[in-house]
DNA sequence: CATATTTGATCCGTATATAGATCATATAAC
DNA sequence: GTTATATGATCTATATACGGATCAAATATG
């Protein structure tokens, strides 16, 4: 018995990630690896890398990411040291914000 | 007991997690929303959503898209990633989906 | 053609990510 | 100052994602 959790997402979560693994699927055929080649590069199974593939949400982000790395590509930026510079400035500028936020009993608007 | 599974994974991948996770606790600050709203909003745990800005590699994909689609960070929609390049040129054959090397001989059978 | 390789699709045992609760501390509002 | 709310951290029970194995079908190779 289990009171299975269902977790909703949104249709652009679901394209996003199926895109996700539409271009690593490929980037894996253009670069004539295999699935049990790529699978033990990243240290997961080959079963994990079709459920990635396919576009699972329920995958780990962090094994999706080191597939995707070693396909080649990229997911923010052209090269690491930009990204990593963005990281430290991004931190930089979160210890100057508010480490809490309050609402002031006002309505929440989302606009997407 | 229990051979603990301690899984690499890349430099690049890590950073890329920390950012993603720093830049939803960024665009949460600055839309005045609470933890526990995005969570509720996400269908996710309080504490999920910590370490997901924590940058934590373990986490769903599903549930940190999720999450930065709410407080407004766009995946692949930002100019200055890589990701959106290839969507742009692989758009015609992504409608395609889902496209696979083999053909399918039996029914489709998707669970998500 | 025959043979080898790759992939898709199950099933199962187990490690573990998650929800939920709790509490202390920090911050905001008053 | 006091009070209310948000956050960070920890713990437990449970749902489940994972690895590994198996097998059939598809594809590649000879």
């Amino acid at each position: 018995m289990s009171k299975a959790i269902t977790r909703t997402y949104s249709r652009y979560n679901r394209d996003a990630t199926a895109l996700l693994g539409a271009l690593i699927r490929e980037a894996r055929n253009e670069r004539k690896l295999t699935a049990q080649e790529v699978a033990d590069r990243a240290g997961i199974s080959r079963g994990l890398l079709q459920r990635i593939e396919k576009g699972n949400l329920k995958c780990e982000i962090g094994a999706v990411f080191e597939v995707a790395t070693i396909v080649g590509i990229k997911l923010f930026d052209a090269d690491d040291t930009t990204l990593t510079k963005y990281l430290h400035q991004t931190r930089e500028k979160l210890t100057l914000l508010p480490k809490s936020v309050r609402k002031k009993s006002k309505a929440v608007h989302d606009d997407f």
